[in-house]
DNA sequence: ATCCCGTTAC
DNA sequence: GTAACGGGAT
């Protein structure tokens, strides 16, 4: 707790929210507040006594002490390591799908030092199936650094944080205020909806004029908190929980009565919609090939889709390659190795959507005989059963590795 | 500006 | 089935 000692709360904020106010009215959206007068009231008077659940910040840290759940993450916020860990695994990612891979994820690896030492394969293989792949190498690159460029000592500041691989503004905000209590926001998905609609700003907040004024109002109310790690979780909690995206619960809202959106009668017009592109199809086979020596399985870039996690080897299903025979004779003269195929077992195609594309996948299993010259290397293996099993893969490749596995069970009997 | 993933809601 | 959802790097 000493270390959130580490700020302390900003001196006279009265000064600086006028002159703010004052900004932001002369713009066309201002900031009016359906009750008028003050809008915003520190949780603790000037001698530091704590005022309670009055106002507005007041109120809504009154809400999240009594409604916030009890997340596994939440109950060692002294521990940077831990909020750091869970805050990658929560981007992009909802939380009920992080918690049993950030429990597993620290089990593992409970300390900085025990994830720097673990293998880029082990991070990934506790990874698989959580997605944004990227994530976790940058986090294991993360940790390396600190232990390399810092010793191992985290930083206090947003500003630093920001300096380390795969953090960027947002999980910044976030290390720097909930562990070393630094008035500056965390603004994430929902503290954009959650403020777009509390000050009826209809403006792109992900960019340019709309981004800075939501920074600086994000910063400010933080301070004003008297609790910036505590308000910015309470702002993303609400925006998960009752400002959220398609129909507000706003008569579970604290905050009601401060809500211009809400009193706007139509609070949800203020989330702001992404237009997406539609998704490519791709249609891809999928060679399972099971050789004398195993396996036949490849490693996947780095960078890119699904960053180095492994899979079966496959080939883009091409106009006039309907046939398997056609697209494997075609693969198997650039793979290089002369095998007979023994046995031949067609899945069933399915499909697997992302952003932007959307793959339908024919899996193949191929039982190969003769002389099979696969060339192993760093990115092309062969393996047996269990190490299979233990190859981190995405979500359909384990799929197919487990659909494989039952075809090869079958021909064997 | 574009590319990453998988799940849940509708 | 289709849409919606959610940060960082390049």
């Amino acid at each position: 707790m000493e270390q959130r000692l580490a700020f302390k709360r900003p001196a006279p904020i009265v000064p600086a929210f006028w002159l703010f106010l004052f900004r932001m009215c002369g713009r066309g959206e201002g900031w009016g507040w359906p009750g008028g007068g003050v809008m915003c009231r520190d949780s603790r008077d000037s001698r530091g006594r704590v005022r309670g659940a009055r106002g507005f910040t007041g109120r809504l840290l009154c809400w999240y002490r009594e409604n916030a759940r009890d997340l596994p993450w939440r109950r060692s916020v002294e521990d940077p390591y831990r909020v750091w860990v869970s805050e990658i695994m929560l981007q992009q990612t909802r939380v009920e799908a992080v918690i049993p891979y950030y429990e597993r994820f620290i089990r593992s690896f409970p300390t900085l030092d025990a994830l720097a030492s673990a293998t880029r394969e082990d991070v990934l293989r506790h990874w698989q199936g959580l997605g944004y792949y990227r994530r976790a190498h940058l986090l294991h690159e993360g940790v390396r650094w600190m232990l390399r460029e810092r010793g191992g000592r985290y930083p206090r500041s947003r500003d630093e944080w920001r300096l380390v691989p795969g953090v960027g503004d947002y999980t910044a905000g976030a290390m720097a205020s909930i562990c070393y209590g630094e008035p500056v926001g965390a603004v994430d998905g929902n503290v954009r909806r959650v403020f777009a609609r509390w000050f009826a700003w209809e403006t792109p907040l992900d960019r340019g004029p709309g981004m800075v004024r939501l920074s600086r109002a994000a910063r400010l109310f933080a301070g004003w908190s008297g609790d910036p790690g505590a308000w910015n979780q309470a702002v993303m909690e609400l925006g998960a929980r009752v400002c959220v995206p398609a129909r507000p619960r706003c008569g579970e809202c604290p905050v009601r009565v401060y809500c211009r959106g809400e009193r706007s009668g139509n609070p949800a017009a203020f989330s702001r919609v992404r237009k997406r592109a539609l998704p490519v199809r791709h249609a891809m086979w999928v060679w399972a090939p099971l050789t004398e020596e195993g396996w036949w399985v490849r490693r996947r870039s780095v960078s890119g889709l699904w960053a180095g996690l492994w899979e079966f080897p496959g080939t883009p299903c091409e106009e006039g390659c309907a046939k398997w025979s056609l697209a494997w004779s075609r693969f198997q003269g650039e793979a290089a190795p002369r095998a007979t195929v023994a046995e031949v077992n067609m899945g069933e195609e399915f499909q697997h959507r992302l952003t932007h594309r959307e793959y339908g996948f024919r899996p193949v299993f191929l039982r190969l005989t003769g002389a099979p010259r696969v060339e192993a290397g760093a990115a092309t293996r062969l393996v047996g059963d269990e190490e299979l099993m233990a190859l981190p893969m995405s979500v359909p490749q384990q799929r197919i590795r487990a659909w494989a596995r039952v075809c090869a069970e079958a021909s064997t009997a």
